[in-house]
DNA sequence: TGATAAACGGAGGGTTCCTCCGTATATAAA
DNA sequence: TTTATATACGGAGGAACCCTCCGTTTATCA
């Protein structure tokens, strides 16, 4: 199916600009929000508005690409949470994280969140990243007995979303957090399990 | 301290033309999100680009009048339900008209998301609001035992909102919105209670 | 009916988005 | 090495938008 290999050599001048065009939009999109200038971008990189463009057809494409690694990191923290600790503490101690993550850059908030608003090509870069983790984490307290069988991997998503966005707002922000975080944990907790009653 | 009231009526054009203006902006906020063109809005309201710079210095004013009426409406319905249901019946009831209601209109959810991004005079209008709506439902379940007391209205505003922002996404968010607010519901149950077994 | 404070409208300067295309260069073949 | 060319670069430029400024129009009041 696929025609002959290409014969080329990515060009190495390309590679170094995508690279660095990734590393400035990075410290740029966490600085200033998900509205920086790409002009300003560029500028900063170095590069013509030209190679930027040719790079990330759009400013989607660049948020997309700038924070596909770090939901990575993100989702690969669950599975780790999941050898070190018990499912039901590796949930808590991941959701918290997912918190703190997220709420240090608000591009990603904002991303995740336009999973609902018809930007759906950031969400389908990383969503299932993060849906994946979360499944991951629930299938193993499900098979527990420690939480109810009946939780939705986006359900808690969206409430998580919407704390981290608020996250870094005003003083007793990160203890509000950790407030909702045990709040959902103790709302999907298999009320009949033994571990209920703690 | 005020000087001696104003001599001159408003003008009736000046009326006419700020009402207009909100209206047409609440439909294309409504519509297309929070990032509608000014100057289409005052292009459908067939005013000048000058007059609506004079009704609302700038985007974050319009946006603010326009949903500062919209949740109003909806802080107004928590003290109505708990007039019909009783206190934790109320509180679930409303968490659900929030999340249709905001979601049914982006633009609130994404400046009730603002909450933190800087732009506080958007919250600063309406977050009281709601926050006080919240903690009216919250004291009412406390009083009657049916939730833990150290339940905090901004805990439950954060997760809704997240919760609201990502309505309307694919198919089924309106089941994965109703099971979220059970499981916060849950979540905030007084464990000790006689109802906590339901 | 006039005087005038108040409101209107839109031109215009600055910024950003994104496209297009002539120029420069890294790669591969000779 | 040299040459050919596919590939990438850079930035000018048209369009849209933001917001300001100010000359013109008009609703109010005497």
């Amino acid at each position: 199916m696929t025609p002959p290999a290409p014969i080329r050599k990515p060009r190495a001048d390309s590679q170094r600009n995508r690279e660095k065009l990734l590393s400035v939009a990075k410290d740029a999109f966490a600085a200033q929000g998900p509205d920086v200038s790409l002009e300003e971008i560029a500028r900063r990189t170095g590069v013509g508005i030209g190679t930027l463009y040719r790079h990330f057809p759009n400013r989607d494409a660049i948020i997309a690409d700038v924070y596909r690694r770090e939901v990575g990191q993100l989702a690969g923290a669950a599975a780790e949470l999941l050898d070190s600790h018990p499912p039901l503490d590796a949930l808590r101690a991941w959701m918290r994280l997912f918190v703190d993550y997220i709420g240090a850059k608000k591009i990603m908030a904002s991303a995740l969140n336009s999973l609902a608003g018809g930007t759906t090509e950031l969400y389908a870069a990383s969503g299932p990243l993060i849906t994946n983790a979360i499944a991951l984490l629930l299938d193993r307290c499900k098979a527990d007995g420690a939480i109810r069988p009946d939780a939705e991997p986006m359900d808690l998503m969206m409430a998580l979303v919407g704390v981290a966005y608020n996250t870094s707002a005003g003083p007793g922000w990160q203890a509000a957090a950790l407030r909702v975080v045990d709040i959902l944990i103790a709302g999907i907790k298999q009320m009949d399990s033994p571990q209920a009653a703690l």
